[in-house]
Parts: C-alpha cells; structure tokens; sequence
DNA sequence: GTTAAAACCTCTAGTAACTAGAGGTTCAAG
DNA sequence: CTTGAACCTCTAGTTACTAGAGGTTTTAAC
C-alpha cells in the first residue's frame, strides 16, 4: 500500500525493457556477479533501482561492442575503483580492437573466397557441383584461411 | 607383420598431421557422424584410409571458411547422393556469404566505434576514464551495433 | 471479492564446437 | 624387455546465454 516515491523500483521486466537485455540474461548476470543481487518484494521478486539500470546498460553496451563478460567484468571494477584504472581499461579495449581489425580481416579474406565458389554458376551439366569441389579442392583457395 | 600394401592406413595420429585436425576433434566428428567409424586394429586403435582424409579435408576447409558442422553435414550427404544436390548446395553457400556480409558490415562499425573510445586518449587529469564513460554512454555512438 | 492471466520465482538441462583431464592400454624403438 | 609416445573411453568444462518444468505473486477485470 505505502508507495516509496523518492526512487521508484523498477521489477526485472521493466528493467529488462529499458535496458533492452532479456529477464533471463539478468538473472544470468545477477548469478555471475555483474550486477548485485538487489533487493526483493514482500512477495520475494527483485526491485532495482536506477543504479541497476545504468550497470546494465553499461554491460549492454559493451556486450554488443563484442566485449567478453570476462572483460565487462574487469572494466566493472575497474570503474568502481577509480584509482589507476584507465591504462587497463585502455589496454582492454585496445586489445580488442586489435582482435576485432583480426576478425574483420579474416571475414574479408572468406567474402572473397565464398564469393567466388558462390559465382562459379553451375552452367553446364557437369557431374559433381561446383559448389562441393571448390570445399573440397582447397589448392583453389587464393589466400590461407 | 603382414602389412597391407594396397592402401597404406593411417592411425589417427597421422590423419590428424595430414589434414591439420586435432585428434580429439576427429573423435569428436566420428561421434557426431561427420566421418565414418572405420575398423580397428587388434589393439582396437582407428585405421584410416584416404577417403576419410579427404573427407576430413572437405570438413576442415568448410569449418575454415566459417559453415556450421550443421550445414557441413548437409553438404557431404549432398556430396554423397550426387542427384539435384548442386541447387541446395549452392543455396547453403550463398546463404553463408550473406551472413558473412552481415557480419562484415556489423564488425567495420564495431570497428570504427571502438577506434574512437580508444583514441581518445586520456591526456588531461579527467575524473573518469574516457574507455568506460565511453562504455557508459551509447549516445556517443555513431551507429547501430 | 474473486478469478484469471501475466509476470515473477528457482532449478535443471540444452546449445555449438570443441578442449581438458582422468585413468588405462597398445605400439615402436632401443 | 622396458620405457615413453600414442592410443583408447568417458566425463566434465568452456561461453553466454536460452528453454522448459513446476510453482508463486501481482495485476487487472469483473
């Protein structure tokens, strides 16, 4: 009945939505300590506060950058403790750019190739499709892969 | 003693050097009827011949250029059973190189979005560390991700 | 005030594609 | 004949969730 005004709580579903991160992935989260385990109802269901949601836009945020949770973790603490913690925080995120520029080369490299078993139209009535003797026939590849 | 001449077999030591597979990943395709459960010698060790090679090869090209064991499976039955598979075959492949593209344009803007967190580079005495308030706050972002 | 649906709870198991490890057997070389 | 490498099976761990079972609480309608 007594409404606490001064910071409205939010339950997971709201929070999942304003976060735009599934329930269950909280849940997940909240088990493996990226977010605290808040609060609960009379009725035993989770209450966040804004604090929660800031938390779970900041692991959003970097989960869809492509950031490891082990990493989400690290840049975690690492803002909550504010002492010297940039050069790691730079470090990680440097990393991972580097590993994304691998990536992102490597993809290119495939589009390539996948290009051109996909081009190899199958004109003729040959006996076995191109498709399936470019896989098998790796000496037509042009670079490694 | 008596050694076959014909087709020399390989052990599993062997066709893993000769197709660049690790051993318990050949075991691990055998379980999932990727290659065939060959014979055994008396000591109950695998005995391969060239077919399972080249086989294995067809496998660890497709895996390298990023098919799914899901879709590697269905292009050896495609492989094996040599009537109308080019369409689907084809459509497999074409399928792939679409999502490779998707994932290609998705990384170039990951790229781009963390090159700028990154060289921002913390050159004053600021409260906060640039790589997580970059974290903190998608509205810095350019672009969808 | 009741009731029904939606949202919540916990827990377990499944996904992909391996990898690691335990605990034991066989093979090849010296 | 002995030692060490290579082989065997089986189970469990990895990542980041997702799905489902089986049950409780909240909310909205009547």
């Amino acid at each position: 009945m007594t409404r606490k005004k001064n910071t409205a709580s939010l339950s997971i579903g709201q929070l999942s939505k304003a976060a735009n991160v599934k329930v269950p992935t909280i849940r997940y989260y909240e088990q493996q300590q990226l977010i605290a385990a808040v609060g609960r109802s009379e009725g035993n269901q989770r209450q966040y506060s804004e604090q929660e949601l800031q938390q779970l836009k900041f692991i959003k945020h970097a989960r869809d950058l492509g950031f490891s949770l082990n990493d989400v973790r690290t840049l975690i603490s690492l803002d909550h403790q504010p002492n010297a913690s940039c050069e790691n925080a730079h470090s990680i995120a440097a990393k991972h750019l580097e590993s994304v520029r691998c990536r992102l080369a490597r993809l290119k490299r495939l589009e390539d190739e996948l290009e051109r078993i996909v081009s190899q139209s199958d004109s003729g009535l040959n006996d076995q499709c191109s498709v399936i003797k470019a896989l098998a026939d790796h000496s037509q590849c042009e670079s490694e892969h």
